[in-house]
DNA sequence: TAAATTACATGAAACGTTTCATAAAAATCA
DNA sequence: TGATTTTTATGAAACGTTTCATGTAATTTA
């Protein structure tokens, strides 16, 4: 009576089936056993209505089937991207997504993964800014962009290749005189490549190219500023520019609307990341895409990769360009996504 | 031995503390003991880092401390910062948040509803286009823009009183002749009362007004072909337009500077929603805002709230309006959210 | 047919908590 | 001081699984 009442448990399909508990738990798990005995447990599953409590799984199995993913935010897109995909590759591997959105605050992250420890997670994947997290030893982890060394996997887009491919983008537009924009605190770590491969492409084509680094406590209108100070006679001295985030192009790109520069007739703007409005709408700047499902699914594959001494510690996934109005190119190849 | 090495447990509290089972669960849930008997608990916590399996509580409490959140997609701004606030309100209340992207399926939606329940997750905030889902009678569930009846209850922004004031707004910002647009699938059930209030405020004021309703299938083109109709001699005959979301807004806007209309200056345009591209950026139009932290925390509360009877079938919460560059008004209170 | 082997269902124990009936200690009162 | 009441620590039982040593039935072999 009072049993009917609430959710059916293995006990009560074996007294339905008359069968014992342990060949329901077999049943439940694909496991074999006999076909009359089968057929029985599965009619009493289906007339109890009966569902594993994944909890008590987890407690016997001392496994939780959940990942804490940390990342800064949810509302920034390229956050958000990511975060769908990986939960996309999770459920193919039957796992739960924990989202702890950390405000890019150190405490708070400190705090998450404690947190997400006493939750027992199974491992963590991280896009973090603070380098001095303390992971407890057994607790698979997999950074996304930054490198921590010392066991740590991290999965990455190949920076250096993106900034080239940058300045041989621009190159082929007809630019000569390009320059590098970037905001300290949108990155620390992998990315910091994205310049280096700038740098290099720009060499092998020709480019007079100029870098412009901010540190992370100055405003974006510190560019507003660098930018004027290149404006001579309403010209802007540079043809393109390559922003390291998409973000900051978008700010950038208004900025010289303000500035009263054409985009892209006077200046070319290229990005990092490959971030849309909405999910299928255009890209918002030209841009160099992040391959976001690969990265997913490749953090979730070392991360729950038995062999520890088979991570690598850096992986780096190919990047492609994309058109997004901010480059003038051929009009035949506009809507493609190319090389 | 075998013990120190895996993660201390409560019992290894106890022994290590020299009191009994009972006392540390009284500690760690901050229920009264005597004082010699709480510091030596407490150091022994310390000495040991031992950390509260929530997984073990859950099974005992029957209780998983687990949300589901099913929506669209989180690549949507709207979505993912609406997914933002219900996680950080389910944070205040010691809950973890399931995300589930169902991306619009209803197939889908019914197996992560499944999925859930296996999981025994304690309720369901759902933001749904599924008319019929099967939810379990004693699993909690609130839906968000989407009355469904029969004791379900649902949270929206005040869908009438956003639609009144965006057409207060257009008027009092000199419009004369305005319009209407919405596309189908964007909303089914609440949202459908921006119609009725927009038709109303315009009433009210005066305003000439024209509705213009796609439905699902219709692709976003189709109000390109609206609008180049209602050009004559390169002037459009509204010079406000209203649209059911900023999603919408973002591409009317494209559309109008594509057919050579300034926005503000010959057209006025009001979106729905409140998004922002990057967290903290000028919203992408003039909008009405919706409450987004006042709506996750009102779900969760009427979610966790105990007594059934008292669950209201349908929360309205006040919206307010912000410029975001496509209305032309007093530069005074251009940067304000206002009334 | 009897013995040896194989196949497979059984159910107790364990996972890490919370709860509650019991027991012990402390405080009060006569 | 001894009896009574109050306070508080104790630890067994239970939550719903999985696992594994045990027992039973079916099959094979001589």
């Amino acid at each position: 009576m009072k049993k009917e009442s609430s959710t059916p448990t293995m006990k009560d399909v074996a007294r339905e089936a008359g069968v014992a508990l342990g060949t329901v738990s077999k049943v439940v798990n694909g496991l074999p056993v006999g076909d009359s005995y089968k057929t029985r447990v599965e009619d009493a599953i289906q007339k109890l209505n009966y569902q594993v409590n994944s909890y008590a799984q987890g407690l016997k199995a001392n496994k939780t089937y959940t990942v804490a993913v940390l990342i800064p935010n949810i509302v920034d897109p390229f956050f958000s991207a990511l975060a769908y995909h990986i939960n996309t590759a999770l459920l193919k591997q039957k796992y739960r997504m924990l989202l702890c959105c950390t405000g890019s605050d150190s405490t708070q992250e400190q705090e998450y993964i404690t947190m997400a420890q006493q939750n027992k997670v199974d491992g963590i994947i991280g896009l973090t800014y603070n380098p001095k997290l303390v992971i407890e030893e057994n607790t698979p982890f997999v950074t996304i962009d930054r490198s921590m060394g010392a066991g740590i996997p991290c999965v990455a887009s190949d920076n250096f290749a993106g900034g080239q491919l940058a300045a041989e983008k621009l190159a082929d537009f007809g630019c000569k005189n390009v320059a590098f924009l970037r905001i300290g605190s949108s990155l620390s770590n992998e990315p910091n490549k994205r310049k280096a491969g700038f740098e290099n492409g720009c060499l092998s084509r020709g480019l007079h190219y100029e870098m412009k680094i901010l540190d992370d406590s100055a405003p974006y209108e510190e560019f507003e500023k660098f930018l004027s100070e290149h404006i001579h006679n309403g010209k802007l001295s540079f043809d393109g520019i390559f922003c390291v985030t998409d973000r900051l192009a978008y700010s950038v790109i208004q900025t010289l609307q303000r500035l009263r520069q054409r985009v892209p007739e006077d200046v070319q703007v290229i990005g990092y990341d490959g971030i849309r409005l909405f999910g299928n709408m255009d890209y918002i700047c030209s841009t160099i895409v992040q391959p976001l499902p690969e990265i997913a699914e490749m953090c979730v594959e070392l991360l729950l990769r038995e062999n520890m001494k088979t991570k690598p510690p850096l992986i780096c996934l190919p990047v492609t360009y994309a058109y997004g109005g901010t480059t003038s190119e051929n009009i035949s190849n506009s809507d493609e996504i190319q090389q």
